[in-house]
DNA sequence: AAATTTACTTAACGGAGCATTAACAAAACT
DNA sequence: AGTTTTGTTAATGCTCCGTTAAGTAAATTT
């Protein structure tokens, strides 16, 4: 089970190789970046649960970073990873957007803790929110997995309806392959992508119904969601 | 909204105070007790719901104090907190009178659920008030275990009717196999998950004499009650 | 207390559903 | 024309789920 995706900026190599393999073994997505600056791309190109950002690293550090994100999107949960443990660095951080902090060493079970706590109370806002989309005269019910036409409804798989969601999210937008590959399937390679062309195919014929809602090509780019005014 | 009375003995400081702030949270009282002596100490004083103990602990450890626990009540829950998972352990914690145990690290989420399940079991032997779901032309007593089709009734074993009840409550809305699991079980691992399927198929035979009672199956996420209008 | 019943879990196996991969066709660039 | 990218269908193989039966432990009866 997918708990969630974490942003992991830490330089330490070794340091980061054991929190992402202790985290995704409870089932957490993680991409680990070596510093600020690759981590603030990653951030850029794909949605995160959660960021855990050491703060001494080369190219940008954590507070740096933190504050790009927190410009980006003020939601997202920050904890910071410290060896200082001084109340000065504590008060930076939390200027700079952060939710918590720990210091190092810390137990794996204790951050995983931590980030359990955030997670349950992101959570707990999304948990009954009912996402519906109106695609034409086609309604997309996400926690269904349905298209509803009229009385009429298609059963999607969690697939198709996770690919549709973030088309659906970016209606009218041009969204690059690596782009849809990174958020949807969580990585980018050349056979994910040919999978995802397959999905486009399926997502098309549920469309047929309609012809107004249009999962256009952009050659050598990717895809666009347009739906048409009648 | 109180939800009840915690006692948590844990004698790892930071992780205590993430469990109790946690708790805390949503809505239990909660008494943290550095070692298993102070603990005793205070189960004396007050009146518990719940016991949450840690097993290593200086002083007076989880397994001892469960065991004078058990001697003055035989009544309230005790949950083992527990670094290891050796079945020895488990067994000797449920020879002392454990009810149950979770070995870290766990998810506060999971710990939550645990006890929300046990709080309700007790509660139930309180509480009269009367739950009844009409579910297409059948009527689920939740107090009495039983389905009524007009004047024959089926008798549901506990476990049965704590799962229609979930599905009851939530009728028409999918729900992920975790979300029940945690909701009706507890705690969500592989067995239990081919345990729920056991009793799923024990359900939708109940339900034969109404087909328009649908317990579906969505594939990869979960469960959906549907009720059709015939 | 031994035997039986009851309730739930675990095992085992078969089948269905699904994402991926493969394979080939069509389209779009060079 | 040749190469790359995308569309589509079909084959593959994995994971999930339904079901029956066997195992286990507690409760009840004898």
């Amino acid at each position: 089970m997918l708990k969630g995706k974490i942003l992991l900026a830490e330089d330490d190599l070794s340091l980061g190789f054991v929190i992402k393999d202790s985290l995704q073994d409870v089932g957490f997505e993680v991409t680990h970046c070596p510093d600020g600056e690759v981590a603030w791309q990653q951030f850029q190109k794909k949605e995160f649960d959660i960021c855990l950002l050491d703060i001494n690293m080369p190219v940008r550090d954590g507070f740096s970073l933190a504050k790009k994100i927190r410009q980006q999107s003020d939601v997202v949960p920050i904890i910071f990873l410290t060896a200082k443990s001084l109340q000065e660095d504590k008060v930076k951080g939390f200027q700079s957007g952060a939710d918590d902090y720990i210091t190092k060493p810390f137990s794996i079970e204790e951050l995983i803790l931590r980030i359990e706590v955030f997670l349950r109370r992101t959570k707990k806002l999304q948990a009954d929110t009912k996402e519906v989309y109106q695609l034409g005269k086609l309604k997309f019910v996400v926690n269904e997995l349905k298209i509803y036409s009229g009385k009429d409804a298609i059963t999607l798989t969690q697939k198709e309806s996770d690919l549709l969601r973030f088309f659906a999210q970016h209606e009218n937008k041009v969204l690059k392959r690596d782009e849809v590959l990174l958020n949807v399937w969580g990585k980018d390679d050349y056979f994910l992508g040919r999978s995802m062309d397959v999905f486009i195919t399926k997502l098309r014929k549920h469309f047929k119904s309609d012809p107004n809602i249009v999962l256009e090509t952009i050659h050598g780019v990717g895809f666009r969601l347009l739906i048409n005014k009648p």
